[in-house]
DNA sequence: TACCGTCCCGGTATACGCAT
DNA sequence: ATGCGTATACCGGGACGGTA
């Protein structure tokens, strides 16, 4: 039984209840959405007609946590091919619905009349796209046209493509099918130059304020997640990184929980704008390709020990060994000295110790080895032989022989170490928490709460009292 | 390919010695 | 008795080598 996060967002501010006037500007954002949506259900009818979908998977028992009553979905409904295919199909055609309600909005919007007689073009697509939404309104499973009054005539809408002709009379009552416009591909080339035709009149009447920048709204019955304090358990409201970072603060207070493992891939998203701050004052870039765990050949075994991150200067001069710890504690003098060893041992060798590795007999590792390769070829610091892919996924014969012929360019880089720590340490190369939080804190919210986690994990050891429970001195 | 024993990792838990 | 620092054992997930 699974209790899923909803993510999906629903535009305008129209569909949210608010009355406020909705700017041509929202009106193209949901255009823009409601477009992408029928391409999402496409390409999704497309996938399950693949057969990739696993109805185990898929169609589980199900129950949506909600404020005001929960939903439970039962097994079954989508247990078959057939049915997922026919789910899927519905999904595109409720998605094509939307499309016309969007363009039709943005057309009102904009405040441009329908007329199926006017000489404007621009009015008479306009009414195109008005009858499309008319036929939907009436039922959605079902669209029909319904032609009244005025617009019972010809009416004709130039498109670059083809001029369109529909005679609305004979339409009246009839099915709607997207190949009485032309086909799907001239309901897109409808919305085209029905977004031409209202940016240029919204440049025209550019007097009304601008909107502000658009937030996706959020179903209000949906499950949220609200930020608490660090220590109490979040009250489920609103999705929220910042919540992920409440539960890091709190967790890592608690036994035998390990920070540095859990929070290791937001320090990965960060680090290469870190390591160019760091290594600026002597002109250094470094690649954003890092490669975690990376492995470090030991003397006298095939085993290895790890750098937390391997990166690369984007000259290739210098590669960097980035060992990551959250607590001061967990220095060891034994780790600083394979570091230094691989320092000494240089670039070359630890490549061809990584070649070694790859031949691993166990073909599971070896695949992994193979991911590990590619990356370090996209660092170029390795040339792969193009037959290795299919020998290590589809015939193993010959793959030992093939990993040998992986080459190594003739320049490669010196390495250097250096420890992103809570607090600096005297004679090592450092990146400390404040400093990373300093490069973090530039790059929106999210990156704002994790600098503020950060100060709070060099502030404050695991453990440790809260501030704001110690007595007033 | 499966299985088993061993090692590695970051971090915690515990034992120990020493100072107060 | 208590606090502190250090060394070492341990944890769970995963990698690895050897064997059948």
């Amino acid at each position: 039984m699974a209790a899923p996060r909803w993510s999906q967002c629903a535009p305008t501010a129209g569909s949210t209840g608010e009355l406020s006037a909705v700017t041509l500007d929202d009106a193209l954002t949901d255009v823009r959405i409601a477009f992408l949506q029928v391409e999402f259900a496409i390409k999704l009818l497309s996938y399950c007609e693949q057969g990739d979908i696993d109805p185990a998977v898929l169609d589980t028992h199900q129950v949506v946590l909600l404020e005001q009553g929960n939903l439970g979905f039962p097994a079954g409904n989508f247990s078959a091919r057939e049915d997922i295919i026919r789910a899927a199909s519905v999904a595109v055609s409720l998605a094509l619905a939307g499309s016309a309600l969007a363009l039709d909005k943005a057309w009102e919007t904009a405040g441009i009349p329908r007329d199926p007689s006017s000489p404007d073009g621009a009015v008479r697509l306009r009414t195109l796209v008005h009858m499309v939404r008319c036929a939907y309104a009436h039922g959605v499973a079902d669209p029909r046209w319904e032609v009244r009054g005025n617009y019972r005539q010809v009416l004709e809408v130039d498109l670059p493509t083809a001029p369109l002709r529909l005679d609305l009379r004979a339409l009246d009552s009839q099915s709607f099918d997207f190949v009485q416009l032309g086909g799907h591909a001239k309901w897109f080339e409808i919305r085209d130059q029905s977004i031409i035709a209202l940016t240029e009149s919204n440049s025209v009447a550019s007097t009304r304020p601008k909107s502000a920048p658009k937030r996706l709204a959020i179903a209000s019955d949906v499950l949220e997640v609200r930020s608490s304090s660090p220590r109490g358990h979040p009250a489920i409201t609103q999705p929220d990184m910042a919540v992920l970072f409440d539960l890091l603060d709190g967790w890592r207070h608690l036994p035998s929980y390990r920070l540095e493992p859990r929070a290791d891939a937001m320090f990965g998203l960060f680090m290469p704008d870190a390591l160019d701050r760091h290594l600026a004052p002597r002109g250094i870039t470094v690649n954003p390709l890092l490669i975690p765990e990376f492995p470090l050949g030991q003397d006298d075994t095939r085993r290895s020990d790890k750098a937390d991150f391997f990166a690369v200067s984007r000259d290739r001069r210098h590669a960097f060994l980035v060992e990551l710890k959250t607590d001061m504690n967990s220095l060891r003098d034994t780790q600083e000295d394979y570091l230094h060893r691989a320092v000494e041992r240089g670039m070359a060798s630890l490549l061809c110790d990584i070649r070694s590795m790859a031949k691993t007999k166990n073909s599971r590792a070896r695949r992994k080895y193979f991911h590990l390769l590619k990356a370090v070829a996209e660092l170029e610091l390795m040339i792969l032989p193009v037959e290795l892919e299919d020998r290590i996924y589809d015939s193993s014969q010959g793959v030992y022989d093939c990993i040998d012929r992986i080459r190594l360019p003739s320049a490669l880089p010196d390495i250097e170490v250096i420890h992103v720590l809570p607090a600096a340490v005297k004679g090592m190369d450092c990146i400390d928490f404040e400093g990373f939080a300093a490069v973090v804190e530039e790059h929106g919210k999210i990156g704002e709460r994790f600098a503020a986690s950060l100060r709070n994990w060099s502030a404050i050891k695991a453990g440790d009292r809260w501030p704001d429970t110690a007595p007033a001195k």
